[in-house]
DNA sequence: AATTGAATGTTATACTATAACACTCACTAT
DNA sequence: ATAGTGAGTGTTATAGTATAACATTCAATT
């Protein structure tokens, strides 16, 4: 099964990655997310249907990790039938395509935003303001990729879970203690 | 507060590290978990009650992760009054003496091998026979701090959770597809 | 026109977890 | 001694997460 592809401009590539920077687009940040949602599974040959759509245009509202049954409310005004698997087979869809991650420590799902090329993810999910970063962390595959090489465990996924402050958070959180 | 303490002799940490070698001696390794969990509650003052000790128990009867509700069904004919609260209240108990570890990915529960002194785990979960192990894995725990070094986020704790095929059901696996 | 397959609709239920309040009992401060 | 306190547990109820199973729709194929 062909899950990713890479033929896509450096720009966008560039635009997806640009969320630690200090000024974040967001209307641009989840347009680009959709179009090259749009795009890959054209080329993929599967379907984004107005369901799956409108749930990944839903997870990428903001950049907080976001729950089944949120979501499920939040489509019901546009999908009157919405019910708990209209959301859980959209949120496989999505994810199976590379869109979505699910936190596993959250049971709830962000949107992937690098969803254009191979990657494994570490998640950076503040406990303050609830937005998860995603990062590749390469120095931490490398080593973690040390740590299996001689076959003592054959690797199909990882889930990589931070949780903690981010820096916004940690300087309000200083704030408020010094009040 | 204090959860750790690094005054076990060498010769219980090696014991208690030691599920890779080949012959595993299980009830050795459950009376060890089991006794020292009885040797750190007396120290830290905390109360490992029968509930407590019997949650614990079961939870050690193998190197597989276990749900509450399993838990729940095994531990009723010890404790006719079981109910879920039961569980969850010895789970958090026994969670934060760090006797135990949430498999994040899975809503289950495993003993934690290393629970004499603090460590940040990594669990290698088989798809096969569901067993987890858990490491420490310094160089990876280094890469992740280095990854964070720059104060751009606070961490306050971490799951690592890796999903693949153990040494021996690789083998197995290998040898049913060449049937 | 019949068939197929993907997606969705629909009903029901399984599984996971916690809130809230009651009760017991050992400990202790008066 | 005794009233108060707090940890642990009992008990009831419910919240929150997820999937099984079968029905229906509809576009694409034969």
């Amino acid at each position: 099964m062909l899950y990713y592809n890479t033929h896509y401009p450096a720009a966008i590539i560039m635009t997806l990655n640009d969320l630690p920077n200090q000024k974040h687009n967001h209307k641009q940040c989840v347009s680009n997310a959709l179009a090259m949602a749009e795009q890959v599974c054209l080329e993929r040959g599967v379907q984004l249907t107005p369901i799956r759509y409108q749930v990944l245009e839903l997870i990428w509202e903001s950049h907080k990790a976001v729950k089944a049954y949120e979501l499920l409310d939040r489509i019901k005004p546009l999908q009157m039938a919405a019910k708990p698997p209209t959301i859980y087979r959209a949120l496989e869809f999505l994810s199976e395509q590379g869109f979505i991650h699910r936190v596993e420590s959250l049971n709830a799902f962000i949107g992937c935003r690098c969803s254009n090329a191979p990657h494994e993810q570490l998640l950076l999910i503040c406990k303050n303001c609830q937005e998860v970063e995603e990062r590749t962390a390469p120095k931490v595959m490398q080593a973690l990729s040390e740590e299996f090489n001689d076959a003592e465990f054959i690797v199909h996924s990882k889930a990589i879970e931070i949780h903690g402050l981010c820096s916004q958070c940690a300087a309000s959180v200083a704030t408020d203690l010094s009040d």
